[in-house]
Parts: C-alpha cells; structure tokens; sequence
DNA sequence: ATCTATTCCTGGCTGC
DNA sequence: TGCAGCCAGGAATAGA
C-alpha cells in the first residue's frame, strides 16, 4: 500500500481534511482536520503496519488499516469511505467497511506503535533466534504479536509455518537451530514474494490504484483447507489458533 | 508472562 | 426470499 501511494502524497498540500467515522478517528474530527490543513507531505513511511505520513510543521498523520482498511487515490468516496483528504492535486480516500483501523495524529508516532518488536523484513537471524530463545509459548501467537516481531499477519504467518515445516503449536523455545533458521527465512521469503505480488486479495482488497494483488494464487495452506499440500497430497487442516483461523498441512507440519 | 474469551464493526456466504 | 449462524487481512482489554 505505501508503494503504491508514496509516489502520489509526497511534496502535495493537504487543502481539506473530513472524518466520517468516529471508531477509526477517535479524536475530534474537527480540530484534527484543523490542524492538518495547509500542511506538505514530506514522507510516507511504515513501522510495521502503521502507515506513517510525515507532515511538514512536525507532525505525523498515522493510518492503520486494520482488517478490511485501504488507500485510494483519485476514487469518489464509496459508502465506507471513512475519511477523504483533498490535497492540491488528488484526492486520497480512507475506505474502510468494519473500521477497526485508526487514523491518528501524532508527534513522529503512534504510542502504540513505540514498543514494537523488530520488522519481519528486516531482523537478522541471530537477533530473531535470540527474541525466540526468551520468549514462551506457541509459535503462532508470537508470530502475530507485533510486539515481538512486527509486520506479520495471519495470512503470513500461517504461510510463513508452512514454508519452514513448523506446527503452528510448537513452543518457539523448543525449535532447535535449524528450524528457527528455516523459519527466519521462510517470513522473509513469504513477504518478499507478497509486496512483489502486491499483496493477497482474498475478497476486496486493493491497492491505491483500485488493483487487485495476486499473491493468494500462491497461498499454500491459508484459505486451502480440505485442498492436498502442494507438497504431499495432505488434505490441509483448519484449527483455532488464539481465536485465529489457523491452516497447516498435518504430515509436513508435525508437533 | 501467557492463556482465554470478549469486544469493537460490517458484510458475504451457507444452509435451512 | 428471509433469517440465523459462521467467517473474515487486527488488536485492545479483562480476568484467570
């Protein structure tokens, strides 16, 4: 999403700012919209999933897509547009259906965001092994906590378990070397492929350009439940995971 | 610290 | 056609 939209925001004047939703701007939408008009875009980064936009005067507008979240640019808002900023030249619409994501103005970041592990793209082996070594419990649930790894779903997460031939139940403690190294490597392979692909739309989403991304044609076990393995013909098992779905191949993934 | 269930929302799909 | 129930790219929170 911050590819596809970064090229447009950077160097525009934000003219007008309008919240529609008071679960994703959760602050007073008048006085946010206040103080955001006028001002430059200077950067638009991410720490983990935050989309961060650097605005002149220091602040940063912070954007978190949550589930069903997504930037559009140049589209006429649709009955879930939750939030529509005018700048000089484009328009770029927050669309939003369940709203459980959040726009936030903040100094440099969110203070949610502050205390997150390192990014999934970028963390090193031996610091990953080292995160893994002092942290219980099962492997799922740590995958998704962005506080200690930040940047995973549960799309990715479960792909990434899939590729690196680990249960989504197996205590992170226990994974010897080899496994922990298959599996730093497997997240970093799993994203890479994704943002090549443009990510996975499973029913809507899209990027700024309203295009579809194809990476869920190459979904190995998320969504495939009851398919065979690509690797041994396994019909792919669905459980529940700390409330996630969760889908793994039973034979290539054992406890 | 880690676990579980619940909550915040809307909408699509399935089965009766 | 209607309706109940289940499911969904996330994450905060309360209580055990």
């Amino acid at each position: 999403m911050v590819r596809t939209v970064a090229p447009r925001l950077l160097g525009r004047q934000i003219l007008r700012a309008r919240f529609y939703s008071r679960f994703v701007m959760r602050d007073d939408a008048a006085k946010t919209a206040a103080r955001l008009r006028g001002r430059r875009i200077e950067a638009v980064g991410r720490h983990g999933k935050f989309i961060l936009i650097t605005l002149s005067g220091g602040l940063t507008l912070a954007i978190h897509l949550g589930m069903t979240g997504g930037l559009l640019w140049n589209a006429e808002p649709g009955p879930h547009a939750r939030a529509v900023f005018d700048l000089d030249a484009g328009r770029l619409v927050y669309d939003d259906p369940r709203q459980f994501g959040r726009i936030e103005l903040c100094e440099s970041m969110p203070e949610r965001a502050e205390r997150l592990g390192p990014d999934a793209l970028e963390v090193g082996l031996e610091e990953f092994a080292a995160r893994l070594a002092a942290r219980r419990g099962r492997i799922k649930p740590l995958l998704l906590n962005q506080a200690f790894l930040r940047g995973l779903g549960n799309i990715y997460v479960d792909e990434s378990l899939f590729l690196a031939r680990i249960h989504p139940l197996a205590l992170g403690t226990r994974l010897g070397p080899a496994r922990v190294r298959r599996l730093h490597a497997a997240i970093q392979e799993v994203l890479r492929a994704a943002v090549e692909a443009g990510g996975s739309s499973i029913s809507d989403y899209v990027d700024a350009d309203g295009r579809a991304g194809s990476f869920q044609v190459q979904h190995r076990v998320y969504g495939q439940e009851g398919a065979p393995c690509v690797r041994c013909g396994t019909p792919i098992r669905r459980i529940v995971v700390g409330q996630r779905g969760t889908h793994y191949c039973p034979m290539c993934q054992r406890a």
